[in-house]
RNA sequence: AAAGAAAACUGGAUGAUCGCUCCGACCUUGUGUCGGAGAGGAAAGUCCGAACAUUUAUCUCGCCAUAGUCCCGCCUUUUGCGGGACGAAGGCGGAUAUUUGGAGAAAUUCUUAUGCAAAUAAGGAGGACUUCAAAGGAUAGUUCCUAACGGGAACCCUUCCGGGCCGCGAGGUCUGGAUGAGGACAAGUGCAACAGAGAAUAUACUGCUCGAAGAUUUAUCUUCGGGGAAAGGUGAAAAUGUGGGUCCAUAACCCACACGCUUCGGUGGUGACAUCGAAGAAGAGGCAAACUCUAUCCAAUGCAAGGGCAAGCCCUCCGACUUUACGUCGGAGGAGUACGGUAGCCCGCAUGAUCCCGCGCGCGAGUGCGGGGCUAGAGAGAUGAUCGUCGCUUCGGUUUUAUAUCGGAGUACAGAAUUCGGCUUAUAGGUUUUCUUUUUAA
RNA sequence: GGGGCGUUAGCUCAGGGGUAGAGCAGUUGCCUUUUAAGCAAACGGUCGAAGGUUCGAUACCUUCACGCCCCA
């Protein structure tokens, strides 16, 4: 499945609201990971760094440029079927491109470990 | 020459691989191929101002025009048909605009009376417009520039620093630089801790001095009653100062002058203001980023403004189901009316108070004319990621008169979100100008 | 995109032109067999940063930084 920008991106309100509604979660260091399962054949995804991070515009771009860079080379790597988010912690000091790519990748494999399970109870 | 500070301008180039957004072309209509374009001087802060859009209120403004009324013509049993005038509501456009209250008031119009009529008189409606008071916000030298602004230009004045000349001196004059959120404290009210004798109706602590009395050390001290603000000290600030005369006194007082003030007049300037003369008054402190007063300006909301569209709702046909009907579900087709206006899509949205060049006008900010250019358009938000090469700065090694070469480090601030004009703040390196310090040379 | 508020002792807050305060915490002492409570004393501050107005600024004005809240 080749990597489309267009198609594999979050758009609509609506799909950031369930994904917050009802869907898992996984942590790291620097990331969270919020995804939840879909019908689709394909997965989708989108990065959200908060001002928190860092108050530069210039800052917030590049990080969400170089998470989106990672997950286009290896696209094949990430299941499908899944709508996730990937988030910046604030608080710690602006990862090189290797590092982040490092705590990315464990995350996002085990995102497969979920697909047997139903989804969690919306907490509103 | 070196170092530093401030201001203005500038804001590295390029290759490979993999990608993103928009536009155009092509056909094989594919999440295709090819080509083109793709952040800034501040895109930032949101401190001001505008464009644009919608909304609110008023109008005695213009246009369109429905119901209705009136008039004319035709037909006629009536309903009616055609033309014209006035046109409630309504629509489109325009003007006005801080809020509240009061006073006056033209056009127009209604009623009554007189009159054939025109008109006149009285009473009302009406409110353009004028004006007064209160309350809120903003601005503040002058003239100009600008669509506008708390922006810009030139100038004026204040304050501070420096230099030349004149004067016994206070000071004057010429000139260079910096500086100011720069109306009014001579309308009223208010404020000034501590220190100090006294702080705004000034003030007598020390010291000075006159008179009287007393004491004794006989030229000093004490007490009482005056004079007086020149000396001391305090403070941010002590009621202008200079030279002389008089005097018991360096004071008061008198004379002359300097600075400052008020009024009138002349001259120069568009003006702020400058300058000259005369007369008068008799010395007036500071703070309005204290209340306040004066003059001028002021509707609200912001592109998430605002507008449009698909699906659905309706009708017809077909099929399935059953409770056999004006039923339910599904599919296809049609109409696109009315209402509604969203988590979707489109427009708004990139030709503009635009940029560049030339000429003219203006001290300048700017402006007029002519020619040329078109230069991002996302929407959980494109303009990138990785690896190199060359510049530039700096450090170190080798070599050298210069320099060359090798290695390391650094290469800023920062990312469009409706669009513009300013202001403010951030900024590596480079260039220019001004200033300061040091050294060298003349 | 638009609007509002805050920043003062370790913490929570007063003070709105005249040299900085309260409560709690912490320190020392008294009390008590000891601790707590109570009583007393002293300590602790660039008043977020820079500039301006003023004789004088925590306060008034401007710019900046940080934090919080509201509207859509």
């Amino acid at each position: 499945m080749a990597f489309a920008y267009n198609q594999n991106r979050l758009g609509k309100k609506k799909d950031f609201d369930e994904i917050f509604g009802s869907g898992w979660y996984l942590n790291s260091q620097t990331l969270t990971l919020r995804f939840r399962k879909t019908e689709n054949s394909f997965s989708r995804f989108s990065v959200i760094v908060s001002t928190k991070v860092s108050k530069r515009a210039v800052d917030r771009n590049r990080l969400r440029r170089q998470v989106r860079e990672i997950l286009r080379k290896s696209w094949d790597r990430v299941p499908l079927g899944f709508d996730f988010m990937v988030i910046i912690k604030p608080g710690k000091k602006i990862a090189t491109s290797d590092a982040l790519a490092k705590e990315l990748w464990p995350m996002v494999d085990r995102m497969i470990n979920f697909k047997k399970y139903s989804a969690p109870v919306s907490k509103k």
